[in-house]
RNA sequence: GGGCUAGUAGCUCAGCUGGCUAGAGCACACGACUGAUAAUCGUGAGGUCGGAGGUUCGAGUCCUCCCUGGCCCA
């Protein structure tokens, strides 16, 4: 405590040491009172409260408050329940933390339901790892039990790591993806896919990792440099082309192919060319070498050959020509292709349908089969010849040496290139046909649908819209499947009899109903009969005897069905939500699966705003890496500044960009904060008398001074909330900080103390200016309540007046828009500006030692007819105005002066104050001594005090 | 390599459809106060608006290219 209570100023009369009464004037003054911490303390303040909140019931009173208010639906997106919380969750909690509670004092009925997303590999690994040797002991349901024992661990850590953020929601029933319930929807939401058609199983060329035997889908994919073998490939061709090319006759002449995964070479069944390229063959040792015109160069420079060009063609005498494979007795075809180009290669590109996204459509376009020699283990099915059981990546130089022995290699070297790594066990991994289950883009014209459900969704920033567009006019049908344990089987059935598959709606139906109660866990624990409703066959062949499928489900359909698990069935919740809000890679994560499985399903977007922020970088705006040691731990922030400079940080900073965060920024926050919290505590200093009830004085009464503050203050409130409104809290939080600073504290504030400190405690103008103060305390506390949740609430507990238990119970301020006055505002900006000149004559006379204190001037203004007439009736209030002694207006005589520079013809002339300094008020006068039992204060402090 | 996106003082941000010597707060320097005091007030110094071209009477704002980041994809 440094403030004087007024309790303390009983000993207003000391014993003067001459042995009379000496007055403490002091002691008769209003100064502020509070007890109110200057010191916030945050780390160690922030938990009692959060304690508060708990044992009140805070969310609970909230939830309850909104009863009969219209929704404002912002559904979680669920983060992945592994590992602890890092900067980018907090940022992702801290902002929706923010737009609930502004749309709850808004007014609406806001409530928040966090979730997990529980299921998918990166658990299972995990789990696999720390159960080591033993998970080769395990069955496939102890080990989902132990999954789902390790998520609920992790659930609880984040849980509460969340909740130190201060973010308010029902954290005691989240939703989590593995509950029986979710689990059941899950399957349910599936089922619908079955019913209306959309779901299919194929055989398609999908990321797999050997390592991890599973196929991955693209989020699950990294792009890493790797060095792979670089090959030049000759395919004889066996059609005669001396037809078409005169040059070619009697020679023996081969299409050149180029590739980097000598391994998929046993799996060619076709060369690509461009429509549109010219060809050349060129003769080299005897032979006519076919390759695209444009890298005859590059082809000859990169195998050190040297040869003529013989022919020159379009690549259409080729097509459908063919070739012969260079050690297997079939052929491989030339097909023209779009996607081929002429960036590196040979214009001539080796075509595997089982190996490559391109390759494959090519291979359905020109029927040529899905061919895939590879098993799940990465290795060549044991019936192919010369490299059955090995694992591809080592039979690269077994082929290399083949296609040598059998004279069919060019050129052979290495090349370092980004290629696709598996995101857990970060090794290469592989393009490989397998057969899975798929949602189509086509079927039931999902694609189009989504596309045109897009345009209903409002994209904040609105370059989100063309992002996601992008992605879905592109992407490929959707693979729902995954060769692992964690998560939510794919309930479908296999004959064992013919090998039919039953992916029969009613049946899956029948099981998602099961799992609703049992959860998912009875896939691997129940026989297929007691799975299926009796009686069930196989509709082809009548067989009883039906097989479970092993697969899962991709874990972005777990969360994609979340507006269907979640919003849907809970009757306090409404979907489509109003907002989903996640980091800009959810376009292709959550809002794109979202969208798709609800647009599948239902029709509709599962969402109408979403809103992206951009992604935590450091300082300097690089990403953060544990590598390169510049991550930030949400846990250290909040131990060294406290979770409201955390949050103070998220609404700081513009999140639509990259996020910086370093020491200096959260200096300056602190700074920042510590100039808002002063405000507050100064204000409250000054409140300590006041009833708002009793002692409010009518705005009609209040002098200009006030009024201008009152308008101010309409002014702010109209900037915050429109931010609020826009989601612009940067602008709100350079709003808020600008006011503390600017108006409040450098002006408004500084001016009133002498009204406040020195007028009789009842007065008109003290209570005036209380009232002022009280209301600007009001709606800023209410204003940053959102952000400064903690803080906020600390103010309003100290806060004079009836009111809400908390700020977060109460709502925004109210608007006076009849408290505005432009022509008022207008003629304090012209006051103000003088009051600019006045401080900077005033700080030459401090440099010349002609005063200390401002108050210790006395000042003469010399203007120009029309500023010097405004003035005029300003007269007495000017000292006041800029806390100085005295005040003329009139002409300068003689000596030195300030000559303004942003107001022509203002002349400043500072000097000494006349009279003599008041004990009580510091101001000097010239009419001391007038009351002969306080001969040291001036008329104006005798009034007051006597 | 492709799509989307950004780059204004040391830090965080303004600067609308091109039009005043590019602004604010913080930090910094210097000073004042000691009745907001681990506070408060004042003054001041900081920017070739990522770079280079171009359009225009005029460009931080429009166009082209480049550089440096970020997200997503290949």
């Amino acid at each position: 405590m440094t403030f004087q209570r007024v309790s303390d100023s009983l000993n207003r009369f000391q014993p003067d040491p001459s042995g009379g009464i000496l007055m403490e004037y002091k002691d008769t003054l209003n100064l502020p009172v509070t007890e109110f911490p200057m010191k916030a303390n945050l780390n160690q303040r922030e938990p009692e409260i959060l304690q508060k909140w708990a044992d009140t019931g805070l969310y609970e009173q909230i939830e309850a408050s909104g009863a009969g208010k219209p929704v404002y639906m912002l559904h979680d997106g669920p983060p992945y329940a592994n590992g602890h919380i890092h900067i980018g969750h907090a940022l992702n909690k801290i902002l929706k933390d923010i737009i609930l509670k502004s749309k709850r004092m808004e007014g609406f009925h806001a409530p928040y339901v966090p979730g997990w997303d529980c299921h998918g590999l990166p658990i299972e690994l995990q789990v696999e790892k720390n159960l080591g040797s033993k998970k080769n002991e395990i069955s496939k349901l102890e080990m989902r039990r132990e999954c789902r024992k390790y998520a609920e661990k992790f659930i609880n850590i984040q849980r509460d790591e969340f909740k130190r953020l201060g973010v308010l929601g029902d954290w005691d029933n989240p939703y989590l993806t593995m509950n029986y319930e979710y689990e059941g929807l899950t399957a349910q939401e599936l089922a619908k896919f079955a019913h209306n058609g959309g779901l299919y199983r194929g055989k398609k060329p999908v990321h797999w990792c050997s390592s991890c035997v599973t196929a991955l889908a693209e989020a699950e994919v990294e792009y890493a440099d790797h060095t792979s073998p670089s090959i030049y490939v000759k395919f004889a061709l066996k059609d005669d082309l001396s037809g078409a090319i005169p040059a070619l006759a009697g020679k023996q002449a081969f299409v050149v192919i180029w590739t980097t995964t000598p391994w998929t070479i046993p799996a060619n069944l076709a060369i690509s060319l461009h429509p549109d390229f010219t060809y050349v063959a060129v003769e080299v040792n005897g032979e006519a070498l076919i390759v695209a015109e444009g890298l005859k160069d590059a082809f000859l420079a990169a195998n050190q050959l040297e040869g003529q060009v013989i022919a020159t063609f379009p690549s259409t005498v080729l097509e459908k020509k063919l070739c012969r494979h260079p050690f297997y007795d079939r052929d491989s075809i030339i097909l023209l292709g779009e996607h081929v180009t002429l960036e590196a290669g040979t214009g001539c590109v080796h075509t595997a349908p089982g190996h490559g996204q391109d390759d494959y459509e090519m291979g359905l376009k020109f029927g040529l089969d899905i061919y895939n020699p590879v098993d799940n283990h990465g290795k060549f099915i044991s019936s192919l010849p010369f490299f059955g059981g090995q694992f591809v990546f080592s039979a690269n130089p077994n082929v290399i040496e083949k296609l040598t022995e059998v004279g069919a290699l060019v050129g052979a070297g290495t090349v370092s290139h980004s290629y696709p790594h598996c995101w857990r066990c970060k090794k290469p991994i592989i393009f490989r046909a397998t057969e899975q289950w798929f949602i189509g883009m086509n079927a039931n014209d999902l694609r189009q649908k989504s596309l045109a459900a897009i345009d209903q969704v409002a994209w904040i920033p609105k370059w989100g819209k063309d992002r996601i567009y992008g992605m879905i006019e592109n992407r490929p049908d959707w693979c729902i499947s995954r060769q692992r344990s964690w998560g939510v089987p794919i309930t479908a059935f296999s004959c064992r009899s013919c090998g039919e598959y039953l992916a029969d709606g009613k049946l899956m139906d029948h099981v998602a109903e099961i799992f609703k109660t049992e959860s998912s866990d009875v896939w691997f624990d129940w026989d297929a009969a007691k799975l299926l409703p009796a009686g069930t066959v196989c509709p082809k062949c009548g067989s009883a005897d039906l097989a479970k499928e092993m697969d899962i489900l991709d874990v972005w359909f777990d969360s994609g069905v979340s507006h269907a698990a979640v919003l849907e069935p809970n009757p306090k919740l409404s979907s489509p939500a109003d907002m989903y809000l996640e980091g800009s890679d959810q376009h292709r994560g959550w809002f794109h699966s979202s969208l798709l499985e609800s647009v599948g399903t239902r029709g509709v977007a599962p969402y109408r705003n979403v809103l992206t922020h951009g992604f935590v970088v450091d300082g300097s705006g690089r990403k953060m890496s544990k590598s390169v040691g510049n991550v930030v731990a949400p846990e250290e922030v909040i131990k060294k500044f406290g979770a409201e400079i955390l949050r103070l940080w998220v609404a700081a900073q513009d999140y639509r960009d990259d996020i910086r965060i370093s020491q200096e920024i959260l200096n300056r926050l602190s700074e920042a904060y510590r100039r808002i919290r002063n405000t507050c505590r100064y204000i409250l200093g000054n409140l300590s008398d006041f009833d708002p009830l009793t002692d409010s004085v009518p705005f009609a009464d209040m002098p200009e001074l006030d009024r201008w503050a009152l308008h101010q203050l309409e002014l702010l409130k109209e900037k915050v909330l429109s931010s609020y409104g826009e989601y612009e809290f940067h602008v709100l939080y350079h709003a808020v900080n600008g006011f503390c600073t600017v108006e409040m504290s450098a002006f408004y504030l500084d001016i009133l103390k002498d009204r406040v400190y020195t007028s009789r405690k009842d007065s008109v103008e003290r209570r005036a200016a209380q009232t002022v103060m009280y209301e600007i305390l009001d709606t800023l506390v209410r204003m940053i309540a959102p952000v400064l949740s903690f803080t906020s609430d600390e103010v309003w507990g100290y806060l004079p007046g009836k009111r809400e238990a908390s700020v977060h119970l109460a709502g925004f301020p109210a608007m006076h828009p009849e408290r505005k006055d432009d022509s008022l505002v207008e003629r304090w900006d012209r006051i103000m500006k003088v009051r600019g000149e006045v401080s900077k004559a005033l700080e030459q006379a401090r440099v010349a030692k002609t005063i200390g204190h401002s108050l210790d001037a006395a000042v003469l203004i010399s203007a120009e007819e029309d500023l010097n007439d405004f003035l005029v009736p300003y007269g007495a209030e000017l000292p006041g105005i800029f806390i100085v002694s005295k005040v003329e207006l009139g002409k300068i005589s003689e000596g030195d002066y300030y000559s303004a520079d942003t107001v022509p013809g203002l002349k400043i002339q500072v000097a000494a104050a006349p009279g003599v300094k008041c004990e009580r008020c510091w101001c000097y006068s010239e009419e001391l001594g007038t009351d002969a039992d306080h001969p040291t204060i001036c008329p104006k402090c005798l009034k007051a005090v006597k």
